[in-house]
DNA sequence: AAACCAGGTCACGAGGTCAC
DNA sequence: GTGACCTCGTGACCTGGTTT
């Protein structure tokens, strides 16, 4: 079985990839021929930035875009700054670095979770644990990759930062007035993301239509939801108007309360809550270990789909979840792993009991209903390639 | 094989550079010692021109010559306005500045091209082609600097310029009158600029007497026209009376309408066109590439010339669309550059039919002829390097 | 032996400076 | 405002130690 998540335009075929390793993708500047460097999948120009740049100190420098810089390829020299935060972001660790001895004494805040990471692989004689090579396999590591970069893709930070500026063409008073519409047009945009990304994993596209069809229909509001998160905190739209004032004017106070907490909450490595989306599509409902989501049956007035398969289904899920699992572990040692391992899952059950609460909303069904139906318009095999 | 283009006087020989870097030459104002800046070919002087000067709005100021300043050495520092556009045309890009601090949300129109590059490079297994360094090695740079100012040389828009200017001695009734023979004058020029150019490739001159003659013939005509493309744009000949009636008086309506919509569709970055030129020359009329050009034994009664070998000229041609390619990349992204690359062929291959259609027009005829039997006149040994 | 991933190197091309 | 000359960040390519 194959694990690259392609991000070919719709009219290419999904070739397999014949060289896997030269497909991985740097998890900061996003060119081709990443490889793990310093603890994350980075190209050697973001390794050789990394060696000088490590020690910065990141609060010193400020950045034109207020830490808000998106890093591709081209925009990689402008800001240090933000270059440098993104390298953290994805996992890139000081410790890793030899030869310019990165002074233990100037390490302020970090130093906790590094201890953590040392102390507990001693501690804890899983056999490959000691190992600072990490228990990944390459297709691993890359079908890892492919997924970071297939989220980014589809669930574009810039297009929300745009979204969210659009306000500031009109005045205070106006803005007041369009938050809860703004607000839905973001929501939208969330949920709009999980098809397209649903479609370019592997996985799922080889199971039968109607098997994509149940798990999109049940899982939509939790991924939407969970992937949301992320937005929100790399967008920073809980600091918008938009989010304070619309948000619980459609959604009401308990659930915005509710939201803004499991944001919190919810595992603050980005890369760690990316890699369980893919183990969310796969959910059937049935599992312990993901939640189950009640079926929209109701919603829609047919019958609960079945799935054909579900012990594939399951499969599928596993590959995902030992992925994350083999990932906490090279990043943040056995201990911690699990202890996040299970905040996650927590957190992900939590943000399915929201967004359940969240479901009564009129506003809110509407929206579901146009993303639902315009995915299931796509999902015919003739529209297929519709919403890209 | 060396891939210099003299653009020496014609009593010095075609010596081989020592130091290739030493001899680019700026495509803005001329001079020596150019490296790459911003994009494109350019002496310091000229770098430190655009980063101060990147900014300004073109349409703010305006010159005395209304935009047709010749920029070199010693006019560089006259009008900005046609330096700085010049900096542009020649491919010199805002994006490139770093401090200056180019707004990362104004480019609207490049972001979606990096994402489109990223996407499909799964699709194309070159593997450099993310590179933010060119494709394109030293000598090949070289070379590029070379044949753009081989073609600014022996293509002389000034001359150009002047020949135009010269009807407004005349009164508004002579001016008509003159058109078809000032348009004469200027085919004139811009053909007989085939020669020189051709000349200066150093690949053209290691071939034969016999196969650069046979190349000549053939291409003659596509090469004048193509050529001529880039003056009638540098000099705004399509605006002068000379070309409105003196143009379609001698090919007439059809040829005029095809010739205008070929000059509109060619792809507007000059550079692209004057690096199509060289492999135009070495176009052998049986390759795919490039348009086949009816050999010209029914013009000229004798029967047609053979190259000696084919192979060696494909060679030669490759070698240059080799650099333009890679440019193109280097400029464009992948996915444009094969965009614009099969328009320009596109373009190519109608410019020949539509020279072509215009073969039969008698004082084309002529006009061909005298051009013609000067280049086989200073082809002979002993007068190569009359025809200057 | 091959792979992986540390560090090292140096040409390239950004920005900055200052006499003019 | 111009441009010769400077500093320095960048990254392709290399070396070398370690694991498989
Ligand atoms: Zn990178
Ligand atoms: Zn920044
Ligand atoms: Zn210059
Ligand atoms: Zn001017």
């Amino acid at each position: 079985m194959n694990c690259d998540n392609q991000s070919s335009k719709k009219h290419e075929p999904l070739n397999k990839m014949n060289n896997p390793t030269s497909v991985a993708l740097c998890h900061v500047c996003g060119i081709e021929h990443a490889q793990v460097h310093y603890g994350a999948m980075c190209c050697v120009s973001c390794k050789m930035f990394f060696r000088r740049n490590a020690q910065l100190n990141l609060s010193n420098r400020k950045c034109a875009t207020n830490g808000k810089c998106n890093i591709t390829i081209k925009s990689r020299k402008t800001c240090r700054y933000c270059r440098l935060k993104k390298c953290f972001t994805i996992g890139m660790q000081r410790e890793l670095l030899r030869a310019s001895h990165n002074r233990q004494g100037t390490r302020c805040k970090s130093t906790p979770k590094e201890n953590v990471v040392r102390s507990t692989i001693t501690v804890y004689p899983l056999d490959l644990l000691q190992n600072d090579r990490s228990l990944l396999k390459n297709e691993q590591w890359t079908c890892l990759s492919n997924v970071i970069h297939l989220f980014d893709e589809k669930f574009s930070v810039p297009q929300m930062r745009d979204l969210l500026n659009a306000q500031y063409l009109f005045p205070m008073k106006i803005r007041m007035k369009m938050a809860p519409t703004n607000m839905l047009t973001l929501l939208s945009a969330m949920y709009q993301g999980v098809y397209p990304f649903a479609t370019n994993i592997t996985h799922f596209t080889t199971l039968p239509l109607n098997d994509r069809s149940t798990l999109i229909e049940r899982n939509m509001r939790n991924i939407g939801g969970y992937s949301g998160i992320i937005l929100s905190r790399d967008a920073d739209v809980h600091s918008s108007p938009i989010f304070k004032i619309g948000f619980p004017e459609i959604y009401g106070t308990q659930v915005t309360d509710d939201a803004i907490k499991i944001y919190k909450n919810t595992d603050q490595d980005n890369t760690l809550v990316k890699l369980l989306i893919p183990a969310l599509i796969f959910s059937t409902g049935s599992d312990l270990l993901l939640p189950k989501i009640e079926s929209k049956c109701d919603h829609f007035g047919n019958s609960c789909h079945l799935l054909s398969n579900e012990k594939q289904v399951l499969e599928m899920q596993n590959f995902y979840v030992e992925i994350l699992f083999k990932y906490m572990i090279f990043r943040y040692g056995f201990k911690e792993a699990v202890i996040r391992f299970a905040a996650l899952i927590k957190t992900s059950l939590d943000q399915s009991m929201c967004s359940l609460n969240g479901r009564e909303v009129r506003k809110h069904q509407q929206l579901m209903e146009t993303i639902v139906e315009q995915t299931e318009h796509s999902m015919a095999p003739q529209n297929e390639i519709v919403l890209y």
